[in-house]
DNA sequence: TATATTACTGACCAAGCAGTCAGTAAGGAA
DNA sequence: TTCCTTACTGACTGCTTGGTCAGTAATATA
């Protein structure tokens, strides 16, 4: 007759917890989140969390290696594996990407990055190496072909491909810090940007 | 014969707090930092500590606030008094401005306003009263001054004059987060931007 | 239905910390 | 030298919180 009190659902408890965690660590940082919070908002006790993370440490690095994950990964492969050309793919898929980012609830992962990052040194060598200069390395290649079949001219951006999400992190610190006192049409700004950039490295076709 | 314990030094006290209590965030962030550990940096007591400032909230904002005004302040009036070209003030004392903030000590801030500022919304509506739409203004100014007397044609960092400053945080949080990991010559970064800016900006003149 | 397994609970503890305050001593005034 | 003001100290406290573990109840098995 009386419900049971709680489902045993092993399979499910992580992603549900760690999910819970990123919403409570981007509200209030790491250092001021509760466990017991966390728990809470993941219906479940304070016990059962430390049964599949070992300390809140463990449980911080699972977040951001959980949510990053899939996303750059899917980035890459899509540059590796297009067959249009540099600035179609600028103008097409990256810049829907590069657009998305800003607006994705997973955009206070910067923020945790940013204040948490430096204190787990492993954590940044883990995003390092799997998510940065993966993604730089994608982004190289394809400028350079284009500028091998002569769409680009050589320019600052085969040394610093980072020129082209400049625009994407100061969108994310934007929304962060000021998104109640100016909204910035973050989509417009961005391809403003992607537009310059190609406006500038472009090979004369006239 | 004795050396006195301590010596009263009034007017002193407050700014070396302060210095203390941004080396002491910078390295720990705001809610990980005992106070006990920003008066030791100090060489002062906790209790001398809270007679200067009510909580550990309001040494926090006194921190921010005193670290940054001067620097805006200087670039302002210097956008306001030049009697340099749109280009050269862009490519002199503005370069040169933006080039110093990824080196200075006070790049930390960066972090403290990201990690704590959506807490404390008094602080980033400070913050943005005095130092971010004063500095959009200014900029704004600047670029319109060039396009009123046809150095610069009409472009989309008209409506956003953040463009030209995106790589300026770019450099921050790469140099906070992967300092170890890889160097980013920040000059030549940021100069490469600027320049590309300025090249499609800048009206024909040949 | 009886038994075994284990996902899960929640009360508890030891440690750490923001903020207080009674008392101390530096340094100026007389 | 003596007295007075106040800058300064540091022990103390009440509360918070990460992490533990003995016990409970949901499910699998026979």
């Amino acid at each position: 007759m009386t419900e049971p009190r709680f489902q045993r659902r092993k399979e499910d408890r992580p992603a549900e917890i760690t999910a819970a965690a990123l919403a409570a660590f981007a509200e209030n940082g790491y250092a001021a989140t509760r466990v017991d919070d966390v728990a809470k908002r993941a219906g479940v006790s304070k016990g059962l969390l430390y049964l599949y993370f070992k300390t809140k440490e463990e449980l911080f690095k699972a977040v951001i290696r959980s949510f990053i994950s899939p996303r750059i990964d899917a980035l890459i492969s899509n540059v590796e594996e297009t067959e249009l050309s540099a600035e179609e793919f600028l103008r097409g898929p990256f810049l829907e990407f590069a657009c998305s980012i800003p607006k994705s609830p997973a955009r206070v992962l910067l923020k945790l990055m940013v204040a948490e990052g430096p204190k787990h040194p492993d954590l940044i060598a883990w995003y390092w190496e799997h998510v940065v200069s993966r993604g730089i390395t994608a982004l190289r290649m394809l400028i350079q072909r284009g500028v091998k079949n002569g769409e680009f001219r050589e320019s600052a951006l085969d040394e610093f491909p980072q020129l082209l999400v400049t625009p994407i992190f100061f969108s994310l610190l934007w929304k962060l810090l000021f998104q109640p006192h100016s909204e910035l049409d973050t989509d417009q700004f961005i391809g403003a940007h992607v537009d310059m950039v190609l406006t500038t490295i472009k090979a004369e076709t006239a």
